[in-house]
DNA sequence: GTAACTGCAAAATATTTGCATCCTT
DNA sequence: AAGGATGCAAATATTTTGCAGTTAC
């Protein structure tokens, strides 16, 4: 059990669960995006379904993860870097999914650059998504 | 009936028939970008929920409309500008999301930036959604 | 007339909720 | 011990598929 895993449950105010390490776990070892579908088949099936999903839900809401945006209809969660915090995310960086392995990742020395908006219009946040073909599809 | 919508639905060799038309004139006369509830509601409830989806199915295969990405799990979609032919999308411009309305806007005048990534990685498409608060909830 | 499109029914998936039980603190 | 987390069952919601009837061309 790493002690990382357990220090980010208790600062959320979380109890340490096998489930909640677990997913933890496998967010902190994948470099990249994971939708629920990898969940469930990565943690080899251990856990309810429900639990997935409340655990994501969660994680969600203490800003431990946040979701990333997809154009199809997958829902996938990526772990948030440090300092976000419950409602607030800093999460800068471009996501790049392949088109050949469907990996998502999380391209940690890309910033999203800034734009100009038309006049009216308030940011809070930007996301970018850049769509080709990763480096281990090369 | 619009003169410019039979010729879009020609254009791309599909049947001229009232939902479709119907569809693809609520996309027209929307500015931004449409889920598959929205359609469902404001055409008044008159078409069978399979057809909306395999409407949306098709114009999304014809190029005729692409799909934006959103972080919460909805999918939507928008009008292809007109470049757009099959398979192959010119769709280079900024979606906001307002997070008061819950609408997304196309900023045509805003195109998505292009970033330098890593090594290895060859970028296809870039897509770009910045979230905040539009103009009309200022 | 023929091929394509629609609507209905139903299957397959995905997500949410309630509740009794179990586990963390 | 108490509150929260889990797992099961079941309720909802979403998307897909098959097929017969209808419509566009």
């Amino acid at each position: 059990m790493d002690v990382q895993i357990d220090l980010i449950l208790k600062r959320n105010q979380l109890s340490v669960t096998g489930s909640r390490m677990k997913i933890l776990e496998l967010f902190l070892e994948s470099k990249g995006a994971l939708a629920h579908g990898d969940i469930e088949k990565r943690t080899g099936e251990k856990f309810d379904r429900v639990t997935v999903y409340r655990t994501l839900q969660i994680f969600l809401e203490k800003g431990i993860i946040h979701n990333i945006p997809t154009s199809d209809n997958s829902v996938r969660y990526a772990l948030c870097t440090n300092d976000c915090s419950e409602g607030h995310h800093h999460d800068n960086h471009v996501h790049f999914v392949c088109s050949a392995c469907s990996n998502t990742t999380c391209l940690a020395d890309v910033m999203v650059p800034s734009v100009k908006l038309p006049v009216g219009f308030s940011p809070e946040e930007s996301q970018m998504v850049v769509t080709g073909i990763c480096k281990d599809c090369k």
